[in-house]
RNA sequence: GGAGGAUUCGCAUAGUGGCCUAGUGCGCCCGCCUGCUAAGCGGGUUUCGGGUGAUACCCGAUCAUGGGUUCAAAUCCCAUAUCCUCCGCCA
């Protein structure tokens, strides 16, 4: 939900940010006009109903021929109570579809534009010199750490088994992740995968992402698709406090993507995937803080490329390319030899207060008065870093290095084909 | 799956149709008193929205949520959610 005083105050701002991002200008107009009627059809309520409740207060003290007389006129006022209230009621839903038809206003720096209009800010790292690179599903299967055809015997397309070291090798990842997080100050989390519909609502899902969510009917549940939701969901309606410093969650779960509408797409391997593995970084902060914890995210999310040694590059997504909560999102992609280009593994936007504005989550400002808090959230490792970790570090002999940073927790350097 | 109980301000509680403008205690904030501290004394303190780009003032909503009854609902009725206790089933 973006900030209608805002937007009231600076209309322009938002039709700018609507533009950037290649969406409706007419929606920012729209709202505001459906803004006048709430607030007409709010007024006369309650101006009928301060009149209503005065009289009720006489009646209550009043002798028996006058409460005649009084109940006379009240008994039409009560109609017309109900009849403002009914449209107080229709105005008040227009509105609020209105106001979530608006996705974040963008962030000043953000590149205009759609999915290709991207700013690259910086390339890391060599890329490996790898004669006939073989791909991530046939070093996984040749060394017994992927089996994706039992994974389609057993749930279908988009699933798999990370077997023996493949199954070692992703929670040595996620556990250095997690490692990383305590030393910088997040406290780990293992949150519910399945919520409710308020917390998907909540954090933005339920709009554009509708499609690529897994509901569960007879309970009224979704499966989230990060671990982003239960975290945001976290302290919804609560009141942080004085937030002197960011309050800090990396949440480890599973994910689950329906992956309607990308038929076809990244079918081999584990790029693109029904369920995979996550963690999750996730900021509350004060709204002024909110621009250098962004690149605190991503400085993080750098470190632990940098720990798989992998060769990555930054981004800039473009406008139109935001999530309905972004204001500005930074990529990072990483290089996969055997397809010559950078893929995404982490992604980390600045929600600002939109997120929290639905969530309800606030803090005590320096005044002393409630204000709504800003959220942020950034990738730290997931199952697909498994695709450039495998890729980058094949070796001509079939083999694949361990990246050191990995090697205590996997308890070998080396992933050699089994014999 | 079944039975019962609960849900009121940050916390604990009072409140069973109009005198509720929701009381009290704790906590918190301001002040007084005190050579310091504690105690004591006085005052303030739900949140959100509107009037209204306003620390004052006025109005409305808000007693888990949504409906209903009524001139009038924290209070009565219905549904839902959550928590607790017990019974059943069970990985």
């Amino acid at each position: 939900m973006i900030d209608l005083r805002a937007l009231r105050d600076n209309p322009d701002a938002y039709r700018d940010s609507q533009r950037k991002r290649g969406a409706s200008v007419e929606a920012v107009d729209a709202l505001l006009s459906a803004d006048a009627d709430h607030r007409s059809a709010l007024q006369s309520f309650e101006t009928l109903r301060a009149e209503q409740k005065s009289l009720g207060k006489k009646i209550a003290g009043a002798d028996p021929d006058e409460k005649k007389t009084l109940l006379e006129r009240t008994k039409t006022l009560a109609e017309e109570v109900k009849a403002a209230e009914l449209k107080v009621t229709a105005t008040a839903s227009a509105f609020d579809s209105a106001g979530k038809a608006i996705p974040n206003l963008v962030a000043e720096g953000a590149p205009a534009g759609g999915e290709d209009d991207y700013i690259v800010l910086r390339e890391v790292g060599e890329k490996p010199a790898i004669e006939e690179p073989k791909d991530h599903l046939e070093i996984g299967t040749a060394l017994g750490l992927l089996d994706t055809e039992r994974g389609a015997k057993t749930s279908g397309a988009r699933f798999y088994y990370l077997t023996g070291d493949g199954a070692l090798l992703q929670l040595a990842m996620l556990n250095l992740a997690i490692q990383q997080a305590v030393e910088t100050g997040f406290t780990p989390m293992i949150p519910p995968v399945l919520v409710r519909p308020e917390a998907m609502e909540g954090t933005g899902f339920l709009g554009e992402h509708a499609d690529e969510i897994y509901y569960l009917e007879r309970d009224e549940m979704y499966l989230v698709g990060t671990s982003e939701v239960p975290l945001a969901a976290y302290h919804s309606g609560e009141n942080l406090g004085e937030l002197t410093a960011p309050r800090r969650y990396a949440g480890w779960s599973s994910c689950f993507r329906r992956e309607a509408g990308s038929y076809g797409k990244d079918t081999r391997g584990i790029i693109r995937v029904h369920q995979f593995d996550k963690v999750e970084m996730f900021s509350f902060c004060k709204p002024e803080d909110a621009e250098a914890e962004h690149e605190k995210l991503l400085s993080y999310e750098e470190q632990m490329l940098q720990k798989m040694e992998l060769p990555y590059r930054v981004i800039d997504v473009a406008a139109g390319d935001l999530g309905t909560s972004a204001s500005r999102k930074f990529d990072c992609e990483a290089w996969v030899p055997t397809q010559g280009r950078y893929r995404e593994l982490t992604s980390t936007s600045n929600c600002t207060t939109f997120q929290a504005r639905r969530l309800n989550v606030k803090y005590r400002d320096e005044q002393g008065k409630n204000a709504v808090a800003a959220t942020l959230n950034g990738t730290l490792a997931t199952t697909r870093w498994l695709v450039a970790i495998l890729e980058n570090h094949q070796r001509a002999d079939g083999s694949v290095a361990v990246p050191k940073a990995l090697q205590p927790f996997l308890g070998k350097d080396v992933l050699e084909p089994k014999k």
